[in-house]
DNA sequence: ACAGTACGTGAGAGCGCTCTCACGACGCGG
DNA sequence: CCGCGTCGTGAGAGCGCTCTCACGTACTGT
């Protein structure tokens, strides 16, 4: 009954008659072993059962072997936010490959910051992507001093910490959402922007301005929604109640996008009949309703993916520089 | 510009004028260190931006170090479902005061069980949670074979692979829903279950026939959704459709009977006038409604944090058995 | 005054692995 | 038949850390 002490190279090497080397060797698929005796050492490993201790291995090849993806969960908003998900995936598919490990590190700003940074300190990883989808939280500073090859997902609000970053292009999403309303010939065009902390709603909400600025349309009629189902029904219907000339809205999420379109539908308006609808995301869920949403691309998985590839670049000593992703409209039924 | 070699214990120690072991106390807080020593070295330990080396320590003190959070990724479903991220705060909060990283692996059954079985047979990690909210997709069953030290948040669906787990009571959460429907003097309930493939969903509907039977009440009434705002919707359209004399709902999800309120009132029903409601999660997002959901908690963080207590004694060497948390109801004011 | 007992410290042996280096056994051309 | 290159292999030196053990040194009690 006693947990006996796991095989070594050792172990192996000697049941497999031949040297400790020769058997690091055979593990690490170095050509040069002649076949029988790579034979002999596979049959002793199997035997054994051995597996490579990752620490002894870490410890004398000084590679990179983990990086910390820091999800700064600030309120119940990320917490359900369905792209965190997908970032989480795009960061998982980017390092399949490699042989990082990826360290999930959650924490609440303000309650959590000394802890998070004092585990960043800690040099638990060899570097970090952080999911940063809100205000500056003293997360991002903390890094950009101890050094640490970070990548930020999502232009970090605030000033410039000095460290690379990949975003997604939500002016120019949201210009586009909005040129695409102009183009369908809407003349009073609203939107139902997301939270103003974030750099995502408030590039949107930037994007619609421009746009509508170019066609010389007003653009006064803004609420805020928190990206969620429930509060873009109401921002909807708040829009709806001041404006009641509308023919076209730029909703800045799927999610808040169906609850809008269904909120004018329960007020007698026609969808895009009367009111032309795009959302941004082109997220699966919200592509359920009828008609089919248009709305704009905003795959946080190659955003996560391309942020994989950075830190990667940063990891191996060469330096890189922000990124920013183009979007493009995604065709659906209501605009 | 060289990359300079890490500073080690070493060097502290040389610039401190002490030797390597008294470093180490310090490091280690090892209260049998002079304090002039201890400032010495602390001083040392600033001035040379000195980090532990992970591998080395982990290489010598053969202490578990690391658990793999498996995240089967099934399809859209847990995508987008908040709980995961409430497991996933649980998880991290309950290693938080242990050395132990929480290593996130996502995989999509089916397509990446392979790798995702390589992956954990490569001994990159000392233990394993599985977040396990679906049918068995060959992960639990290599895990049980390795003999990696895990435990299954959520039953497992199917045969017993023998591996422990932590569930909620979802018959008894079913059961608390329904006989509170039932004590308020409702005589037709209906019900919005969840997917047929989810030992959640199939236990909380168990819990509401035995309600229902216990009662003496018809359990004939039910349709499924997909745990999705926009399925509560449809599956609650289909069950008044279907039971026009309704006068009690359980729903599954907080999710879907936001969304089963609101279809009700659009179908001229007072909720809980004409139709009394009860829902599930005690979800933050859908705690939005007017009135608030009537509704069960089920605190996914809290049976994540179980689970880390469980692979705790786990990698002590101490066996565990399953473990079902008890669920209540949450009053509101929808039942 | 001396043994006994802390206590703080340093020397040094590993932990399991990789990798360089040297060496013997070949095969080749001259 | 000798020198040379090639190939497969083993010996052994670390990687940076922890931890045991032994050794002062400074207290106690008698």
């Amino acid at each position: 009954m006693s947990t006996r002490r796991a095989p070594t190279l050792e172990d192996v090497a000697a049941r497999a008659g031949v040297s400790r080397a020769t058997v690091s060797r055979v593990v690490n698929a170095d050509p040069r072993v002649r076949a029988t005796a790579r034979e002999a050492v596979s049959r002793a490993v199997t035997e054994l059962g051995y597996r490579p201790n990752r620490a002894a291995r870490a410890l004398v090849k000084r590679a990179p072997d983990s990086v910390a993806v820091v999800v700064p969960e600030t309120d119940q908003r990320v917490f359900s936010d369905p792209v965190i998900m997908e970032m989480l995936r795009g960061i998982s598919e980017g390092l399949e490959e490699t042989p990082l490990q990826m360290v999930l590190v959650l924490g609440r700003a303000g309650r959590d910051t000394d802890r998070l940074e004092r585990w960043l300190r800690g040099g638990h990883t060899d570097g970090a992507i952080v999911l940063s989808a809100h205000l500056d939280d003293g997360v991002t500073s903390a890094l950009s001093e101890i050094g640490l090859p970070t990548v930020m997902i999502g232009r970090p609000p605030g000033p410039e910490q000095g460290l690379p970053f990949v975003d997604l292009d939500n002016v120019d999403g949201g210009r586009q959402a909005t040129d695409r309303l102009v183009a369908r010939g809407c003349r009073r065009i609203g939107t139902v922007a997301g939270p103003v902390d974030m750099a995502a709603s408030r590039d949107r909400l930037a994007g619609w301005r421009e746009s509508l600025g170019a066609a010389g349309l007003a653009d006064d009629a803004v609420e805020h929604g928190d990206f969620s189902s429930e509060g873009g029904r109401l921002a909807m219907r708040r829009l709806l109640a001041a404006h009641r000339d509308l023919d076209g809205v730029f909703v800045a999420s799927d999610l808040m996008a169906a609850a809008a379109v269904s909120e004018l539908q329960a007020a007698g308006r026609a969808v895009p009949g009367d009111v032309a609808v795009v959302g941004y995301d082109d997220s699966p869920a919200a592509q359920l309703t009828v008609p089919r949403l248009t709305t704009v691309a905003n795959p946080g998985d190659r955003m996560a993916r391309e942020a994989t590839v950075m830190l990667r670049e940063l990891l191996a000593g060469r330096p890189v520089s922000s990124r920013v992703l183009p979007t493009h409209l995604v065709e659906g039924g209501t605009a």
